[in-house]
DNA sequence: TCTGCAATAT
DNA sequence: GATATTGCAG
């Protein structure tokens, strides 16, 4: 009797982590709810069980009953389960083309209304602009973007804080550095093929067809330059010398994507949704760089390497305190980067 | 206004 | 040296 008592205190307070852990949970999902309303929901809906269960396997104590381990983990464990396997399959970066065919046809008017007043323009682009590595755990990528929020509002506090009045004349004047996280240049790519390639595409066109919250023209204009330029005749003083950080590239929907990206699926969603939108795609690696008119480059920048733009440090104790999230753009790999072409 | 190129800043 | 921002001409 006593056991089974112990017993039961144990279960409830198993149900009680669960639900903690649920609410923190729900805490991270809340700061991006319109990019997981699905995973809001269902944290909710799973709160709600345990607490249900708890209250009712409370009453049935009276009863002598002790059906919480059961419950704790015949139920609350599953949805808890479900949660997270629903949760890893709407924030996989892996399905872009879903998200960029779900913005141009099933968007939902009233949630994107909602999601719009819930959140400040910057709260949304912030998303796109430093996204997490997508090959990280969820739990590692969701802490990623609450540091990311949290270091751009300390940067923006201590800038506006300790700095001189030159300096802070200077930030007004010149716009935040940003970086091109891999899911906004996937996007990027995305717009690039339903237009028909970076040098058909226009930046407007491009930004209308990305859809990205305080993405401008500008901006893109800048990251097709660059692309383009990427895209151009490669130099003939840059020879693939076996370097193993050497990427090799296949033209998908005319454009050039990472062999690897390609390879595993991880690339634009024309890509990887074989066949909707391209249409050079099946082609093998062999043989495809010949078929373009202006080769690939022999190797392509790190950047367009498609990792995150976000590099996070850890420190010693790897204490979510000691994070570091920063631009990448100025310090990033070194690895051999001859893939320019000196300009005519 | 939009685009592409080039200079400049980071 | 690579990348992002800005300026400018067409």
């Amino acid at each position: 009797m006593i056991k089974k008592l112990s017993n039961m205190d144990y279960n409830r307070e198993r149900c009680g982590q669960y639900i903690e852990a649920l609410e923190e949970e729900r805490r991270k999902i809340l700061v991006f709810q319109r990019e997981l309303p699905l995973c809001l929901n269902l944290v909710n809906q799973a709160i709600e069980r345990c607490r249900r269960d708890i209250t009712e396997t409370a009453t049935d104590n009276v009863y002598g009953q002790s059906e919480c381990s059961e419950q704790t983990t015949g139920q609350c464990t599953p949805v808890l389960e479900q949660f997270l396997t629903i949760k890893d399959a709407s924030t996989s970066n892996d399905d872009v083309e879903e998200e960029f065919e779900d913005e141009h046809g099933n968007h939902d008017p009233d949630k994107d209304s909602d999601d719009n007043n819930m959140k400040s323009d910057w709260l949304k682009s912030v998303q796109l602009w430093n996204q997490p590595d997508p090959l990280l755990p969820k739990e590692e990528q969701s802490q990623q973007m609450m540091e990311t929020v949290v270091k751009r509002d300390e940067s923006m506090s201590k800038d506006s804080m300790s700095n001189s009045s030159e300096r802070r004349k200077r930030e007004t004047e010149r716009k935040q550095r940003r970086c091109w996280s891999s899911q906004l240049h996937r996007r990027f790519l995305n717009a690039l093929q339903h237009l028909g390639g970076p040098h058909v595409a226009t930046p407007k066109q491009i930004r209308e067809l990305m859809k990205v919250d305080g993405l401008t023209n500008d901006e893109v204009k800048s990251h097709l330059q660059k692309y383009r330029l990427h895209t151009r005749r490669p130099s003939q003083t840059a020879p693939n010398n076996g370097n193993s950080q050497t990427q090799h590239f296949v033209v998908v929907g005319g454009l050039w994507v990472p062999q690897s990206d390609y390879s595993t699926g991880k690339t634009t969603g024309g890509a990887t949704t074989s066949g909707t939108t391209m249409t050079t795609t099946t082609t093998t690696t062999n043989g495809i760089y010949g078929a373009m008119a202006a080769p690939p480059p022999p190797q392509w920048p790190s950047h367009f390497n498609f990792t995150p733009s976000i590099n996070v440090e850890e420190g010693s104790g790897s204490h979510s305190e000691e994070v570091v999230v920063r631009c990448s753009s100025p310090a990033m790999s070194s690895s051999t980067r001859n893939y320019y072409v000196t300009k005519n």
